[in-house]
RNA sequence: GUGCCCGUAGCUCAAUUGGAUAGAGCACCGGCCUUCUAAGCCGGGGGUUGCGGGUUCGAUUCCUGCCGGGCACGCCA
């Protein structure tokens, strides 16, 4: 029974509106009346516009079936009077004792506060960050995991039982190429003169692997450079497709010389790098439920299983001596290699295996976070999913833009060719896990993000998250010199809080779990941020011009417990963001 | 060339998914600490929402044509 008192709030109105209409105007009764929060104060505290929205269809003017309406509209204890504006809005003011009911609400409830049941108990998994563990975590990583997992938050919030998982890329080629990098290193530390390949792996990590795996196993992987090298097709410099080629013929050999010890390797690799992952992000505050791995999808037979279902169907077919998901029969562009003609499936392959197991996994809502520049492959995935019979709605993917880096004015330019790319870490580093993560969820993620090294940085009134978070302290500063017990201002009268500001910060109290809801409902936790701006705004204003330690006894119990219930509200959106509260700053 | 996304104050961004007079922060100008944290507050100037049409009571939002920017168009992952 404990619904938020802003749905209730606007259930109960839209209930009002309802019953008045049916009396009003009941060829209009399928109408579905919505009730907002208008932008102006003068507006009221809700407003519908059902008036406008059923002139029309009764064919008289809004302002006359608005007058009506209220006419007809049942008493209430919440309202205090009614109006019509503009061209037949409804405006409801409400009395003092419905806004400062919430404040009682926030106290009680504490952490639950904002929570609601919108998500229905839904089985929901949310994927993200999903980087290909070749490398360390470079700061486009970054916002897709403060996205994801703000937004698996929220969606918690929202009442999903959710489910986070990492998508581990660990088979394929460019695994493969990882492998060999390290390997190649590993063999120089032995003193082989192996040239390193072109088109390996440049980063620092990789002779870390290479030290590590000598360490585990000393010399025993070291193959004379002549056996590694001899035969191999030559590269020019500049001549892509034979970089390639060579590359290719290099992972041949090392998998002929070194046979099972290959793949001791590649594993020895593989959990390195993902350990060096799985750090960065628990120090960022991310974590998952599950780190899906690809090639399991490969070893367990689901690949095969998947495509077996396409084809009996009938959405296979083959072309050229590869196999074809006929795509275009479910809206996509083109139809898609699954198997290739060496035999070999494609990347698109394990990834209709693997979506084909979310949801048998029982996931009713399936949300994939990937960086914009995928956005290209939505229609071929949610085409799959059509052809195993799913509804491709059950996937939504919100896409991430890039993020690039300002530091004193200029954008810090970044290469992954020339490994130049700033990693998740080094940001971390130079400006604190709660301002990365207050930045990188400042705004829709669907926007390129223009992200200030010198701003996240500076201890400064400048700065949003200290802003949020310095709201946050005052209050616990006002609470110690109080000295009382906060636990009892649950109890209190809350009569005394009737002034314009403090009116205001109830009613934004109120909106708190709507905000949650619309940022579950959008996948846009960004709207919890500025939520929160607005918020401490309204309480430094009115932490400024009030006094909380007064000396009338019912007056100073208000205020408290106004200000413990913004203290709550505050902490609250700071964790689905992933920011901290602190007492003290 | 085709498809998707974007264009809002000098800068960085919002705008309750079609609502009322388009809002914040930064920057700029002017005020407020003998009082619970000035990492704060108060006031001021700043706009043809890229441009032109259309849809309707009403458009930053939906449709369309241009202009400008980004991304994607592989039997790579």
């Amino acid at each position: 029974m404990s619904s938020t008192a802003s749905l209730d709030l606007k259930s109960h109105l839209a209930g009002l509106f309802e019953t008045a209409l049916k009396l009003v105007a009941p060829e209009a009764r399928g109408t579905s009346v919505t009730v907002e929060r208008p932008k102006q104060t003068s507006h009221g505290d809700y407003a519908s516009n059902v008036a406008m929205q059923v002139a029309k269809q009764v064919r008289r003017n809004p302002r006359e079936v608005a007058t009506a309406l209220i006419a007809q509209l049942p008493d209430s204890p919440w309202v205090e009077r009614v109006e019509i504006a503009g061209a037949g809005f409804i405006n409801v003011f409400l009395r003092p004792t419905a806004k400062q009911d919430v404040v009682r609400r926030v106290l009680t409830e504490g952490a639950a506060f904002g929570r609601g049941t919108f998500g229905l108990n839904r089985k929901v998994q949310v994927e993200f960050v999903s980087a290909n563990p070749t490398g360390p975590l470079h700061v486009g990583h970054g916002r897709g995991a403060a996205y994801g997992a703000s937004l698996a938050n929220v969606l918690e919030a929202a009442g999903f039982d959710v489910a986070r998982e990492y998508y581990v890329n660990d088979a394929g080629r460019q695994m493969d190429i990882l492998c060999i990098s390290v390997w190649v290193r590993y063999l120089e530390m032995c003193g082989e003169d192996v040239p390193f390949p072109p088109n390996g792996y440049q980063g620092d990590y990789v002779r870390t692997r290479a030290t590590e795996l000598k360490a585990i196993d000393g010399g025993r992987l070291s193959r004379p450079a002549r056996e590694v090298l001899d035969g191999l097709p030559a590269a020019p410099e500049g001549d892509e497709a034979a970089v390639e080629a060579r590359m290719d013929a290099l992972i041949e050999r090392a998998r002929t010389l070194l046979g099972p010890a290959f793949e001791h390797l590649s594993r020895i690799v593989l959990d390195r790098q993902l350990d060096g992952i799985r750090d960065v992000l628990t120090r960022f505050g991310v974590t998952f439920d599950m780190w899906y791995s690809e090639r399991s999808l490969y070893d367990s037979g689901r690949v095969a299983e998947a495509l077996a279902a396409l084809d009996a169907a009938g959405h296979l077919y083959t072309q050229d001596g590869a196999r074809w998901f006929r795509s275009t029969a479910f809206g996509d562009d083109k139809d898609r290699v699954v198997q290739r003609e060496n035999g070999l499936y494609t990347y698109f392959a394990s990834d209709i295996a693997y979506h084909h197991d979310k949801l048998q996994r029982g996931f009713e809502l399936v949300i994939d976070v990937w960086g914009a520049d995928h956005h290209g492959y939505i229609p071929r995935v949610k085409a799959a999913i059509a052809a195993l019979g799913c509804d491709p709605a059950q996937l939504q993917v919100p896409l991430i833009q890039l993020v690039a880096l300002y530091r004193g004015g200029e954008q810090v330019r970044m290469g992954k060719r020339s490994g130049s790319y700033v990693t998740l870490e080094e940001l971390m580093d130079e400006v604190g896990v709660d301002a990365t993560r207050y930045f990188y969820l400042a705004r829709k993620s669907d926007q390129h993000l223009d992200f200030d090294l010198d701003l996240a940085k500076s201890q400064s009134n400048d700065n949003p998250v200290y802003y949020i978070q310095y709201a946050h302290a005052r209050v616990a500063s006002v609470l110690q010199q109080w000295g009382g017990d906060p636990g009892d201002l649950a109890g209190a009268d809350l009569a005394p809080l009737d002034s314009p500001a403090e009116m205001q910060i109830m009613q934004r109290l109120i909106d708190f779990p709507d905000a949650v809801e619309a940022a579950a409902r959008d996948l846009a936790p960004h709207g919890i941020a500025f939520y929160l701006k607005e918020l401490a705004a309204e309480f430094h204003s009115y932490y400024n011009g009030t006094r909380f330690l007064v000396d009338e006894e019912t007056v100073k119990l208000a205020r408290l417990a106004l200000a413990v219930a913004v203290q709550r509200v505050l902490k609250n959106g700071l964790a689905l963001l992933g920011v901290s509260a602190p007492e003290k700053m």
